[in-house]
DNA sequence: TCTACTTTCTACCACTTGGTAGGCAATGCT
DNA sequence: AGCATTGCCTACCAAGTGGTAGAAAGTAGA
């Protein structure tokens, strides 16, 4: 594999886990078994180096959403198909989320730059929920504030791990399950219209 | 105010906002108008001060919520005043949830203290959602998981300011209802049963 | 083989980090 | 008054920070 595509994954690992702050580049070339310099040749600063993550996180969760919006049907099949596809990324990749989540606490100039290339999807995300609204098939709602519910549940549910792990909660594949099923039970109850 | 109270807040606010690692000691000295070396007078270490904060802040939103508590009745009730404190929790002193967030991140040893001071709160939490489940007044399913999806929610919810203002999201006190009242919405669907 | 380019390295550097040692003034107790 | 304690300070320090300068090693084309 490229180097620069190894120091990237490295370094969204690494900032997702451990905060910007909290990761130093020469921990990062140690784990690599590079120098801090050859970071520093691929990625003339840190921040550089944040912000390629970051378009790179935003990337892959883009083309992960895309996809359960092409292989579901309209209505609240979209939205579930949607949730299982990003709980099945916090199982695979639950660095992309944390770094996502640490981005948002950092503020500008980096959640400038991440909004502005999520915007697209949020904008798309209204406007489906809208003509949903619209057909009866979801509650009427301000969509704007049913996507940022919807944003902060998912994160918060996919994010949590460290807290489960210290609460003493179990962690194995079935308590994920579970915990996606509440969770899919909770936005079903509170989207879907009670038919008359 | 004691010199010792003063840190506490600034370093409360700090590590809420920039995080732990994006704190130092400096910085927050020059901010109380001291030397880095009185602090450490008053907190020996850093990570002393770090604890110090959060045992302060789980110990005002205990007291938050068991006052939501002995003023609420049972039932849809009590679920609504401990969310409308721990909103009021938010507006005011937005830091405090800021903090137990990066807490979350930074996981043991700070988190492991944190979850035993917080421990009594969620048992007492699940104990009171099974009765009131037994009574038919909430929706049957998993106490555990329905406190943490609560939480989680709760807690994105409330600590999403960042983000919100990156997107363009207005954040007047008019906005902030509006969000707690759709909160409340997506709750109460989800937990009151459906009368028959 | 010579040459141009890419990649990684060694050697530094200025600055910041958390923390130690110890001085000095104020306060209160005997 | 004498004395111990409290609280904040100056003066340092070793380690680590992101980043610069430039040498060395590999690689590919002529």
């Amino acid at each position: 594999m490229k180097t620069s595509d190894r120091i990237l994954i490295a370094a969204t690992v690494a900032f997702g886990e451990n905060g910007y702050d909290g990761t130093s580049l020469d921990s990062l070339a140690q784990e690599l078994g590079i120098r801090k310099q050859s970071i520093l040749y691929h990625y003339p600063t840190k921040e550089a180096l944040l912000d390629a993550t970051v378009a790179d996180a935003i990337e892959v969760l883009a083309l992960a959403l895309s996809d359960a919006v092409t292989k579901s049907e309209d209505g609240w099949d979209r939205i579930e198909k949607m949730v299982r596809r990003v709980f099945r990324l916090a199982i695979q990749k639950p660095e992309l989320l944390g770094l996502l989540r640490e981005v948002s606490r950092l503020g500008p100039p980096t959640l400038t730059k991440a909004v502005k290339d999520f915007d697209p999807l949020i904008k798309g995300a209204t406007k489906w929920l809208k003509s949903e609204m619209a057909k009866g098939k979801i509650v009427e709602s301000d969509p704007y504030l049913l996507v940022l519910s919807m944003y902060s549940v998912i994160m918060g549910a996919a994010t949590e791990g460290n807290l489960l792990e210290a609460i003493g909660v179990q962690q194995t594949p079935r308590d994920v399950v579970l915990r996606r099923k509440e969770l899919l039970r909770f936005l079903k109850s509170a989207l879907v219209p009670v038919p008359k």
